[in-house]
RNA sequence: GCGGAUGUGGUGGAAUUGGUAGACACGCCAGAUUUAGGUUCUGGUGCCGCGAGGCGUGGGGGUUCGAGUCCCUUCAUCCGCACCA
């Protein structure tokens, strides 16, 4: 008996298709085509579990929409623009050019012994001058179509690292690295104006029913399109220039409850008035500080400032609502001002309780009629409730209808229009960074900003750059950094910021289409393969980039780059979950936790120990994480196991779209199953060789009926992203096979075959070498999927259960197709049935043909 | 606070969508072979009960001939978003 050796056998079959080529994407007309693709990864250097679980899911419906003739497109690239590898330059001396590529070449090797069905002649890099110069012409092309805009935005800016730091990168008010008190600071970008299809991004959700509802429901939130009225009220005592104050509000029909005005710290009048006001200014640096930290600004009070400024509001005469600034009124929405209602708003609420502003019903409960004077009575706006102080309408009104009634009569009395509000910004793409695609403008005396010549392109980034001090250096590369103007050709300096690495990924699908075209895309190419038929990746990318790619679809579309009207980038999406383990900890002499590899530990009854005996604490499990050590190196696991062995564990158990546990045990048991598939089809095809007897008889046509539904089964799972599913079926189908024995003859032969078809996209290589030994032609990776056949999944006799009053008390064995009357007399006289019975007639009887017989007394 | 999920054996999870709860796997128990590679094979394994039988899908109620599945209520856990006017 021979032994599967995957060590051996996996390099051989991976030889073997690549010299076939059989992964390699060619359009077919004859055939459906379809795109699959992951997220692709980061080049960190090292492969994890995580991307060997997400890539095999790939793996297995690319694979599968192989054999069920697809014209397949699988290719595989490298997201090397970033922050790392900029942190690797100045850790190491290591230029951020060297260390991406020589990551991507340590990952390029790892992801070959998986055994992929990955189009490798695709492979691209972000970083190649040839992918960012194409995304150059792109921003040249948007910049014409008039999607990039420059302006000003406030940053947190680190003045040690003298760079912009992202919000989760300031704790405290201080830049994460350096520990420097973090500034607010102004600095003019570029933006793309992803705010122009915000109503298309929103209402085009609807169509994209191959997506998580979850995913959708939070684009939609982010994208938080709100319809309300815009107006203003008249000031008194404000600064000149300041007779009016502009605001936004989703609840018109509360008019008649406003109690106060409130503006935002960064609002236009605050900053007027904190130039000749050191209290105020005093105030306004305090909401800002206390902006940069998410902590405290969850537990921060709601505090404010009255400027003593007043605003009137024309549908209450005679009222000077006082003017406050505060520090829950947001600059970017709206128009950074609010009128207050306490009554019906709980932080209106709060704010008029602390300084002592009215509060003042505008609807009541329609049953109890109490005033809301402890607490703010906020019902769900279509909900009825009896109006006091309407701005129009019956009394008893929905907010909804009562909104609509206020809107209609602020637009008749010429104070306000309707308008729609989103909560979408336009997306900030500059980077004070180096490694990054360089925005391909020019900054000149004479000509303002000019765009680089097309035919200049790509904008290289220089390779003589040194990371010896903090700072971008590309903002000190005096001979990159200046360059002639496109227009005057007078001397001009080139724009030093970089793209935002969202650019990046925004359109790398569609380069794959065509990886080596002179312009972004082909569009011959691209109109044959796109859409993405099913993108997969991690849930953390359910906004942002997932709505940049939606939005580049749609730009990439408007200059001619995608076919029109092909506005969505993923017709169907799937979020797999993650890769956990459990955690080991002791606790040092000095008193502190240190965390445990798996490796160092050993297990026992008595418990969990290191080498040397020292208990340790099992902990929780969670995600792969190197800062809790909790991680297994898939290089160890393909060196021990082989890479067939960690496919079918990670495919096993969980479903796709949930945590899997990685443990010892499981990957033992996938690896004693792998081998006992070996061990079953050596000896049947030993058998079948000396012995081909016919398939025929009982054990054969089980055994048939068996492999039968294995193939719905498995297909079946693998459609419905129930990886989990297929794979359990796979072992029924190996119990099967096993339990025939010998009598079933040469259907095991058969169903043999069967299994290696459909185990081939968990498990590829073993599938092949059982494809040999079976003596069958060709690759099994270029096989067809097998059909099941409908006959040979119908039983002919069936057991069904019988309930009485709904407690099961016995069982009958019924032809399948007999009809209720035989079946009902079946059952009445069945003895068991009879002896419950005891005589009585039943009242009912229902038959549910092939399920279950209820029989009611 | 708002929004969304998820609760099933010792464990991961199945359940044809209202029709035999616990497929498949891990673990455990018993037996066989005496296995040299990380054995393999057979049988058993929801809980209580000696048994007939009873109980059982987080808890409580309801609809139904029949509920893991539908409705109401409650508890727990997880995730997303957020001073969003």
């Amino acid at each position: 008996m021979s032994r599967y050796n995957a060590q051996t056998a996996e390099p051989k079959w991976q030889k073997a298709w690549e010299k076939a080529g059989v992964f390699a994407a060619r359009r077919d007309p004859a055939k459906p085509k379809y795109y699959v693709l992951e997220m692709f990864p980061y080049p960190s250097g090292t492969l994890h579990v995580g991307h060997v679980r997400n890539y095999t899911m790939g793996d297995v419906v690319a694979r599968y929409k192989a054999a069920t003739g697809h014209a397949v497109l699988h290719p595989m690239g490298w997201d090397a623009f970033g922050l790392p590898a900029e942190n690797a330059a100045m850790e190491r001396g290591i230029g951020p050019r060297a260390w991406t590529y020589q990551n991507i070449d340590a990952m390029r090797a790892q992801f070959r012994t998986l055994g992929l069905s990955l189009d490798w002649s695709r492979e691209f890099a972000t970083c190649d001058p040839e992918y960012y110069g194409q995304q150059q012409a792109l921003f040249l092309d948007m910049l014409e179509a008039g999607l990039v805009a420059r302006k000003n935005a406030v940053v947190n800016w680190d003045p040690v690292d003298l760079t912009v730091l992202a919000n989760e990168q300031v704790e405290d008010g201080r830049g994460w690295r350096s520990g420097a008190l973090v500034e607010r600071r102004e600095l003019t970008q570029w933006f793309f104006k992803i705010t122009d299809f915000a109503e298309d991004l929103l209402t085009a959700l609807d169509g994209l029913e191959g997506w998580p509802e979850k995913v959708r429901l939070m684009q939609a939130n982010w994208i938080g399109r709100s319809q309300g009225l815009a107006f203003s009220f008249d000031l008194s005592g404000a600064p000149e220039g300041f007779e009016r104050l502009e605001m936004f509000t989703t609840r018109p029909d509360t008019f008649r409850g406003a109690s106060f005005c409130a503006i935002s710290p960064d609002h236009p009048l605050a900053k007027t008035l904190e130039k000749d006001r050191a209290d105020i200014a005093a105030f306004c640096a305090d909401c800002r500080r206390m902006g940069t930290s998410e902590a405290a600004l969850e537990t921060a009070e709601k505090v404010g400032f009255d400027t003593g400024i007043t605003a009137a509001n024309p549908y209450m005469p005679g009222t000077d609502l006082p003017v406050f600034i505060a520090n829950f009124v947001l600059m970017d929405y709206g128009t950074g001002a609010i009128f207050g209602c306490p009554a019906h708003d709980a932080r209106d609420h709060a704010f008029a309780t602390k300084y002592g502003l009215s509060i003042i019903d505008v609807y009541l409960p329609r049953q109890s009629g109490e005033s809301a004077t402890t607490d703010a009575f906020v019902p769900p706006k279509s909900e009825p409730v009896r109006y006091v102080r309407a701005i129009s309408g019956p009394e008893e009104m929905t907010g909804d209808q009562a909104i609509a009634r206020a809107i209609d009569t602020a637009e008749a009395d010429g104070l306000g229009r309707r308008v729609t509000q989103y909560r979408l910004r336009d997306w900030g793409i500059s980077r004070q960074r180096y490694w990054g695609c360089p925005i391909p403008v020019l900054h000149c005396d004479s000509c303002g900003v000019v765009p680089e010549k097309r035919a200049n392109l790509p904008v290289r980034l220089p390779e003589d750059v040194v990371f010896d001090r903090p700072g971008n250096p590309l903002d000190r590369h005096p001979t990159w950094r200046d360059a002639p103007c496109p227009a005057c050709g007078g001397p001009a300096t080139r724009e030093t910021d970089t793209m935002d690495t969202f650019v990046d990924s925004s359109w790398y699908f569609a380069r794959f289409t065509s990886p080596n075209a002179e312009t972004p895309t082909d569009l011959a190419e691209a109109d044959y393969w796109m859409d993405v038929d099913q993108y997969i990746g991690g849930v953390e990318h359910a906004i942002l980039h997932l709505l940049y790619a939606r939005f580049f679809t749609r730009a990439m579309a408007r200059c001619g780059h995608l076919p029109e009207g092909r506005n969505e980038p993923f017709a169907a999406l799937f979020t797999q979950g993650m890769v956990t383990h459990e955690t080991y900890q002791t606790t040092g002499p000095d008193g502190r936790a240190r965390w445990h590899a798996p490796d160092e530990v050993r297990h026992s009854d008595t418990g969990a120990t290191l080498a040397d005996g020292t208990p340790v604490d099992v902990g929780p499990v969670i995600k792969m994480s190197k800062s809790k050590r909790n991680v297994v190196d898939p290089n160890d696991i393909v060196a021990q196991y082989g890479a067939d062995t960690a496919r079918w564990f990670v495919m096993s158990d969980s479903p796709p779209d949930r945590d899997v546990e990685w443990t010892a045990a499981g990957v033992e048991a996938a690896w004693r199953h792998l081998q006992r598939v070996w061990r079953l089809a050596d000896e049947i095809i030993g058998q079948s060789a000396s012995d081909p007897s016919p398939a025929e008889g009982k054990a054969a046509l089980t055994l048939r009926r068996q492999t039968h539904r294995a193939i719905r089964d498995v297909t079946e799972g693998i459609e419905g992203f129930a990886f989990n599913k297929s794979i359990a079926q796979l072992y029924a189908l190996t119990n099967a096979i096993a339990k025939a024995g010998p009598e079933a003859g040469a259907e095991r032969h058969a169903a043999l075959r069967t299994l290696a078809i459909l185990s081939m996209p968990f498990t590829p290589h073993l599938a092949e070498e059982i494809w040999a030994a079976l003596g069958c032609d060709g690759l099994v990776s270029q096989a067809a999927w097998p059909q099941a056949d409908p006959a040979m999944l119908v039983e002919e006799s069936v057991t069904l259960p019988v309930q009485i009053n709904g407690k099961r008390r016995a069982e009958i064995a019924v032809p399948a197709a007999a009809d209720p009357a035989a079946v009902e007399a079946m059952v009445l006289a069945d003895p068991k049935v009879q002896k419950y019975l005891d005589g009585q007639v039943p009242r009912k009887l229902i038959v549910v043909p092939g399920r279950i017989v209820n029989v009611v007394l």
